[in-house]
DNA sequence: TATAATAAATGTAATATTTACATTTAATAA
DNA sequence: TTATTAAATGTAAATATTACATTTATTATA
């Protein structure tokens, strides 16, 4: 057989693992929570150059003995604490020219997180800072990009999964359930159509216990039933508005 | 600030640019086009070591002077001769172990194109081959994954966007158009109710030919109307059965 | 030229889902 | 006791989905 192009990799020449191939290999990871009402991101400001005192994700280049998910992973545990954590995989950035000096391909992955669980000391370490999704500063590179396609996956995904479980605490309201949602999908959802359909999901369980908070009256407490939840979500329309 | 474990990128040391965290990046692709009512699916049988002779997914390491997208376009191309095609990004696969011998992380990019435009005799030249997604052979590697992954995320696709104007021929049948969705959902569609639905999106415009190779009565053909579609196919509905 | 065969084309009623919308209630603070 | 506030709740209309069977156009053949 005879190339006519360049040779591509199904049938690689002896000389094709070659040096000048090789990249850098990194992982960039989003993490989010909820908290006060607000869809959150956390973001750190570089110490070092380049891009120093700008605002970044927070990233690692993939080490040789570990696979992706793992550098993520140590990324998310070394600056939050957390472990077992939720996270998806959304893109992978390769342009020639989105980092400056090197070449470097970077896998997003996005993390859902509680933001009463995590470390707060440690993130104070890293120079973290978490913000509101309305009001982020300038980022370094195309991390702005990444975080707009993280958004669209994440509503996509909570359609079709209750991402409450994931951001919520252990026991929350309705209304914070409708107002984590609403600030997924950026709108307002219909008090009385939101509960209809969470309700008739079957898959939360209703506690005696009331969240004065946010008001005199007070809201009761839910939590998620783990069981029910995986029996029960199947459902085709899920939690779309 | 002391770092209590390894840094990470967001702060890297001088010395963090080292070769020795540098990998192989691939990208492979998964062509997917339509015949004679079934998705299929390009594979390539190598014709070296490694593999020598077992089926895969064509692939090539990304250069250095190129983009992911880049790179996965002129695969694309040389298989199959044709460009500006439509290409969708899945997943990255990065596991430790998945190519024996080096280390290397593969972007993967599903391509729909029409079988009956694409050059026959590049693909002989590559030892290509259409399969049927319901009699692929054994592949190597994470290839059957890889497969398995971009057909759940066309699946997602094809809801929100008519996939047909990729796959099918210029001119269609609606049975056809059904057919072809029947094949990426894997279940039967009600040919009223696919018809009624199509229809009403108002995205297509009925020709006064008959293709008349599937029945003694013949089927109307139909364009896509580039025009309505970009204005009309909004439709939260789109085209899930 | 009549008939058989075949896939294409078509409509409707029942059910389920989504949307829109306003009042009452429980608790606290004044 | 009253005012205030957010939580809780129900219903009707509109829309979307599903289930289902007959007629039609054409060709091949008897």
């Amino acid at each position: 057989m005879i190339f006519k192009k360049k040779p591509i990799v199904a049938f690689p020449p002896k000389d094709f693992y070659r040096l000048d191939h090789k990249m850098y290999v990194a992982t960039d990871c989003i993490i989010l929570g909820y908290d006060s009402n607000n869809l959150k991101l956390l973001l750190f400001q570089r110490n070092l150059e380049p891009f120093k005192g700008e605002w970044s994700l927070i990233g690692t280049f993939v080490h040789l003995d570990e696979s992706l998910e793992e550098a993520s992973e140590r990324v998310l545990e070394q600056t939050t604490g957390l472990t077992n954590i939720f996270m998806e995989q959304t893109f992978t950035y390769g342009g020639l020219k989105r980092d400056p000096g090197y070449r470097c391909v970077s896998i997003v992955r996005y993390a859902l997180i509680r933001l009463d669980e995590h470390d707060t000391k440690l993130a104070k370490e890293y120079h973290a800072k978490w913000f509101s999704l309305d009001e982020l500063p300038n980022m370094i590179l195309d991390h702005q990009q990444m975080i707009n396609d993280a958004l669209e996956i994440l509503r996509e995904k909570a359609k079709k999964q209750s991402i409450g479980f994931e951001l919520l605490p252990k026991k929350f309201t309705l209304p914070q359930f409708r107002r984590l949602y609403e600030s997924i999908y950026q709108k307002e959802i219909d008090p009385r159509n939101f509960r209809k359909k969470v309700l008739s999901l079957d898959i939360l369980t209703k506690l005696e216990e009331k969240d004065k908070s946010n008001s005199k009256k007070g809201a009761f407490l839910y939590t998620f039933n783990a069981l029910k939840y995986g029996k029960n979500f199947a459902s085709k329309a899920g939690l779309d508005f």
